[in-house]
DNA sequence: TAAAAATACTCCATAGGTATTTTAT
DNA sequence: ATAAAATACCTATGGAGTATTTTTA
């Protein structure tokens, strides 16, 4: 697509297909928590932006008229092909917690101090903190996160670092990362410290 | 679809897609005719709201996360669905022009008075007047509409009086309509006069 | 430096509300 | 008399602008 897409405005389309699909302005206001009132407001500023009748007006009820009737099914395929993605998002995100393992040591001084601030960045994922010399398998499962140092075996690494001066970065090795670990649990990206 | 489908504000899911699909805050506003500062507003509102990350911010490019990586297909296709409906639409209404045709006495009479008040209502429906005596064949395209009154033969038609006192109403009468006349020509609804 | 985005603040357009009218049952 | 929608008028929210700061290439 070229040319940048020329819609109304979203609300308009929104009313719309919510009066067209319940048949009533009514119960489009109440579906979305507005006055009818407003539902006309925007069906009417709707029909005059594209020139034309969408709605029959009869006594008690509307009926849509064949422009309409041929604008009602893209719109809710739109609107709901949508609202799953964003539900799906959600849904997700319920089960958005991360476990983080890593030394004592680093624990102590460099992640705890900036426990409160990333807290109160990103209230709503549940962090776990595992402190541990020993390494985890991450592949398997054991934790979303591990940090740890030294040159011995790392089973399940993904990570690895790329400049251990200052403040490290930390980024995905070369190696294409298949699909791996339990479904279910959130594979973080790498992402500069908190 | 029972649940009232909860969707974030569309201006920032429209925002979002922009930014995601072009890999820039910049070039999202350019697109949508704003300042990088409301697509920056936007997306941020849409992160909290969703309570998660959806691009990581890099110096000079933002790219997705994960989740917005995720999100960002059915968006795009959520609004090229809407946007190609309302193109056709707006095409077909390019071609939307009128001709009706009726008697003269009815035309000087009850249609010229009005037609002021229609084309002040309506400016972008080009309507073409048509006065004879003689009946015309409305499913041969003679005219799109047209009003005869009498008792004789009457080609093509498929409207017929329902109440003749006071302001008359015209309605379609039962028999199905079928696919008839020339392509390309706008079939009007039947609608209480101007 | 330069360029993109974030941020602070301000403003106003527009979505929405209330109250009333219209229309037809 | 009732009920849905249209309309007139008004309000307030949130979308968007300007100016400035931050960050890193």
């Amino acid at each position: 697509m070229n040319t940048p897409r020329r819609l109304p405005p979203l609300s308009q389309l929104r009313a719309f297909e919510a009066a067209a699909r319940l048949g009533s302005f009514k119960r489009a206001a109440q579906e979305l928590s507005v006055t009818p009132a407003a539902i006309s407001h925007q069906v009417k500023a709707l029909e005059e932006q594209l020139g034309l009748a969408l709605f029959e007006r009869r006594t008690r009820q509307v009926v849509l008229t064949p422009p309409g009737r041929q604008l009602l099914p893209a719109l809710s395929a739109g609107f709901d092909t949508m609202a799953e993605a964003v539900a799906a998002l959600r849904a997700q995100r319920q089960a958005a917690s991360v476990t983080l393992s890593t030394t004592r040591a680093f624990m102590a001084q460099w992640l705890l101090p900036r426990l409160a601030a990333f807290r109160a960045r990103h209230p709503r994922i549940e962090l776990y903190l595992h402190a541990d010399e020993a390494p985890v398998d991450v592949a398997a499962g054991e934790a979303d996160l591990a940090i740890r140092y030294g040159t011995g075996p790392c089973p399940g690494r993904r990570l690895q670092v790329q400049q251990a001066a200052g403040a490290a970065r930390f980024r995905r090795p070369s190696c294409r990362a298949g699909r791996a670990g339990p479904a279910g649990r959130s594979r973080s990206s790498s992402r500069r410290g908190p």
